[in-house]
DNA sequence: TCGAACGATACACTATTCTATATCGCATAG
DNA sequence: CTATGCGATATAGAATAGTGTATCGTTCGA
């Protein structure tokens, strides 16, 4: 089925092999799960574009739209390049927590259904994901998430989940504002602390 | 919603839109319905994975994986055809063709008699000529003036005449449309237009 | 020989995509 | 004023994506 696709996802799990990222692990960075990861990598299922989009992500791939024309010049250009190169930190605890914590959201919405303060941590989350925050920074995330999921059932939950997106907003903003349109220097790769908390 | 998607599909829009294809009409080349598209390009809905290559595919592109590191790079090579494609460079072919164009319009008004249809392809070229416009806008053109010089001397020119025009006339809304804040580069670099003639 | 991790699969259920069709408001050309 | 083409939108139904949980057979290392 879906002949079209086929190739790309072909490509990601080549890569992800070639990684040495178990089904499990990718699952787990990329916020689906591993029955759904098998399921699309053995073409028994066709995958949504965003679905698709945090499988690459968390195999740091990038999925990018280029005019025909230039097909090979980009392909030879990441040939040369991909053989070597294509190493993956292996484990990377904030990767999990917003995995997690956007399967929570997820949940929340599900449960008790969508609203614009979840909407905005769904996507403050899944950009702020994206980039390499420093661990200050991510003290802050995870302290958010924390309550998150200490309040998700309360019944006072709206007014938290509003404070939490808001605060999650200005996190963002404050990046945005701070990195103009360079890349930032790849901090974080220190994070001794080991993934337990709950 | 689906704050990764976001920019892939608003880059799709953009080509399609800066390629002069209707939602319709591309709606027909990939395979989806118009209101399909429509709620894809509005964010109203998420495409699944074999959707959007349709979609793109249709629009002449491809989608490709690329390592993050190779982003940039891949980047401006894309960026750099773009702005190749769609700068006027004196010389260029299209420029060529234009000229040509406008001067076999020129002549049929000569011989046959100035039309409306004929006045509205001359204001529309020499619209089309100053404005930056991709391969594919111009491809459409190509065949557009190709069909002119078919025709010209054919004794059904009228119709043909009026439909090109249309066309033609069709082309430069959806461009003028579609650029609305868009900061194209260099209009008025060349008002001078020393034209090459070669 | 045991146990852990891997990928594949099953199943029940929900949420969403996607099709097909039709209509709307809007702009523009005749 | 009418016709046409544009994108947005509505609705109903069929198809399928996606979750959660659990299991199976296999491989591999202790």
């Amino acid at each position: 089925m879906a002949y079209q696709s086929e190739s790309l996802i072909a490509q990601a799990r080549e890569i992800r092999e070639a990684s040495g990222v178990s089904q499990r692990a990718l699952s787990e960075r990329a916020g689906l799960t591993q029955s759904h990861i098998s399921q699309i990598e053995s073409g028994k299922m066709e995958p949504g574009l965003s679905s698709f989009i945090d499988l690459t992500r968390a195999l740091d791939l990038e999925v990018m739209l280029v005019p025909k024309k230039l097909v090979p010049a980009v392909l030879s250009l990441v040939k040369a390049r991909a053989t070597r190169d294509m190493h993956i930190h292996a484990g990377q605890p904030n990767d999990k927590r917003f995995a997690r914590a956007e399967r929570l959201v997820k949940k929340m919405k599900h449960l008790y259904g969508s609203s614009a303060d979840l909407d905005r941590i769904e996507d403050t989350l899944r950009f702020l994901r994206r980039f390499n925050i420093s661990d200050q920074e991510m003290q802050l995330v995870r302290a958010l998430i924390a309550r998150l999921e200490r309040y998700q059932a309360s019944a006072q939950a709206a007014p938290v989940v509003r404070d939490i997106a808001q605060n999650l907003q200005q996190l963002r903003n404050s990046i945005v504002h701070a990195a103009p349109s360079e890349p930032r220097p790849a901090y974080s790769l220190d994070d001794g602390d080991a993934d337990a908390d709950a």
